[in-house]
RNA sequence: GACUAGUUAGCUCAGUUGGCAGAGCAUCUCCCUUUUAAGGAGAGGGUCCUGGGUUCGAGCCCCAGACUGGUCACCA
């Protein structure tokens, strides 16, 4: 591994703390009793303190320095000064180890007294300090001053790889996380004052269920069995309910082996709730009172920014029906119309359709070209076709239609909710007509029949509303994050590319002097048959790797194995 | 998958017509006891993403590839 000057540097620092007895790893604890925070906001002038964390600024004057530490809860200056470290007439600890043998992104502890400088600034006066852990790399500390940050790190590809150094250096990365899991927080204190249960089911499953989606596939050796990972968890929750839980939920990781975008990662986290004696009219009431809920715990408030939208989660929210929401955008009124019919209209409005297509599927192009993208603000959009619902129950007033809501917020779907689908024959007819619909070449159509999951239907299952949550879209929206890789901590990437070992011209020349070591370096080189120019760069290379060496001597210059 | 932009020092970025590889911060040395993007003086640090090609000469031009971002397509 190449080292960098600095890498080096702080190596040999390291060689140099160990040489003055200073363990730069040490193990004991360090008894910290205030946060950065906790000082600045119970600052009392003389009081002492015991604090930790990173050196993020120091900042040398001669006898004494400034500092900035860097904890948990953000950064508080501390004031290094020779002679209060330092009483006796032996400075090397402010000398030496202090000034040189510390570096941006140390972990310290200090023993101080809190007093306010000239200029106002909160300070911890250090009395003792011992270094925690040493910093082998230089972090890529910006600069900041009157709230503008100079030299930012924003390459969003180190950011994403290198997400550990992102929330060092970055405060507002930070703020999104801690946002991220208030949000948790806050929808699971809502869901048990509810009365419902927490539950965890699944994740390598036999059958892929509760979704259309590609699933990623793996192995058990004992049973010799195929596994997926979970697409969904819905058929579980609803086996729940069938077994006499009243309500249900589940903060699910779910995996599809789908694409790549801003708004999909492979792993992405769904809450899903199911609750008895339900449906989804009750279920729209729950949900925005759910989301006002949610969004006032994570942000002091209804209202949140996303882009140049500015959007409310105050409920009540608006409610639409599908066929209304197509009417109102296009004219044209999908009730009662053929699936010929149907797809006409979408050729007509210049939306790319086939001869696959059934008519749910249809009518979601439609809604999906046309009309979605216009809801802004939060929005119910209800009844959708019961081709493209295979788990929901058909609508009370219309048996074309399902009763089934997804809210829009912003042009995207962040829930979708049902009355469950509980009865049993209807629901085999339905995994059946998807299973047609596979064979027609529809990828979207579920191609697995969970008999088991029939099974426990027809022993009966109350009726039941359930609903389910896209969290990582809901906490982009509430941290105003367009990218879902900036409110998942480690977002899928492609892996990094090791370095070569050894080209394949230097292992041949590595082979050669396996056998014959030393060696005339112009017999080696006829030997390898290389052009000069590869010659030249492949001994470079073993001998900057530090497996050849190049000796010269009265005979002339010889290679051999270093 | 298509199109597009990018990849140069630890970080953020310049780099002219193809002619010795640059800046700020960071690092190292020296000065400096209330600074705060501290200041002053000096120094070191490079696989210019990788591999080919053109050329007397390539960070720059050509070809192929890798990775990342964006847009679109696909995908709830």
């Amino acid at each position: 591994m190449q080292l960098s000057e600095q890498e080096l540097v702080r190596r040999e620092k390291l060689v140099k703390l160990r040489a003055l007895g200073i363990n730069p790893y040490p193990a004991d604890l360090f008894p910290v009793d205030h946060t950065s925070k906790q000082i600045k906001e119970n600052f009392e002038e003389g009081k002492k303190v015991t604090i930790a964390g990173r050196l993020m600024v120091i900042n040398i004057q001669g006898k004494a320095s400034f500092g900035q530490l860097q904890d948990s809860e953000g950064r508080i200056q501390v004031y290094f000064n020779r002679d209060e470290i330092c009483p006796g007439d032996d400075k090397s600890l402010y000398n030496d180890v202090f000034k040189k043998l510390l570096d941006l992104g140390d972990f310290v502890g200090i023993e101080g007294e809190l007093f306010t400088t000239k200029v106002g600034e909160k300070t911890v006066m250090v009395k003792q300090f011992k270094l925690l852990s040493k910093a082998l790399k230089p972090l890529p500390i910006p600069k900041q001053k009157d709230g503008k940050t100079y030299d930012a790190f924003t390459d969003p590809e180190l950011r994403y790889r290198q997400r550990y150094a992102d929330l060092v250096v970055n405060p507002h990365v930070k703020n999104v996380f801690i946002k991220r899991t208030k949000l948790f927080t806050a929808m699971r204190d809502f869901f048990n004052n509810a009365g419902y249960f927490e539950v965890e089911t699944p994740v390598l499953q036999p059958i892929p269920g509760g979704a259309a989606a590609r699933p990623f596939i793996t192995h058990h050796n004992s049973l010799d069995i195929p596994l997926y990972m979970r697409i969904a968890n819905e058929l579980y929750l609803k086996r729940l309910i069938v077994g006499g839980f009243d309500g249900v939920y589940e903060f699910s990781k779910n995996f599809r082996n789908e694409g790549m975008d801003k708004t999909h990662n492979p792993e992405f986290t769904a809450m899903e709730i199911y609750v008895s004696y339900k449906d989804y009219n009750w279920m729209m009431d729950f949900c925005e009172r759910l989301l006002e809920h949610c969004a006032t715990a994570v942000n002091g408030t209804t209202e949140a920014t996303f882009g140049e939208h500015k959007i409310n989660f105050k409920a009540p929210y608006a409610r639409v029906t599908m066929a209304d929401s197509i009417k109102h955008f296009t004219g044209f009124d999908i009730t009662g119309k053929t699936e010929a019919e149907i797809r006409q209209a979408a050729k007509d409005m210049h939306i790319e359709v086939d001869d696959t297509m059934g008519k749910g599927k249809l009518i979601d192009e439609i809604f999906g070209e046309k009309c979605e993208g216009n809801y802004i603000q939060p929005t119910f959009i209800t009844d959708y076709p019961k081709e493209m619902s295979p788990l929901c129950k058909e609508h009370r007033d219309n048996p074309e239609l399902t009763e089934r809501f997804e809210l829009m917020v912003c042009g995207k779907e962040i829930a979708n909710a049902y009355s469950e689908l509980n009865d049993p024959i209807d629901q085999r007819e339905r995994f059946e007509h998807q299973l047609k619909l596979a064979a027609k070449g529809d990828d979207e159509a579920t191609e697995f029949i969970d008999h088991d999951f029939l099974r426990a239907l027809e022993y009966g299952m109350p009726p039941t509303s359930g609903m389910g949550i896209g969290m990582d879209r809901l906490i982009m929206f509430l941290t105003n994050n367009q990218s879902i890789q900036e409110v998942l901590f480690f977002p899928q990437m492609r892996p990094e590319k090791k370095k070569i070992e050894m080209s394949e011209e230097e292992k041949a020349i590595a082979a050669i002097l396996k056998t014959n070591s030393p060696i005339d370096l112009n017999e080696l080189k006829a030997q390898s048959g290389l052009s000069n120019k590869k010659w030249d760069k492949s001994i470079k290379g073993l001998t900057a790797k530090g497996i050849a060496k190049v000796v010269k001597n009265d005979d002339g210059l010889f290679v051999e194995i270093a």
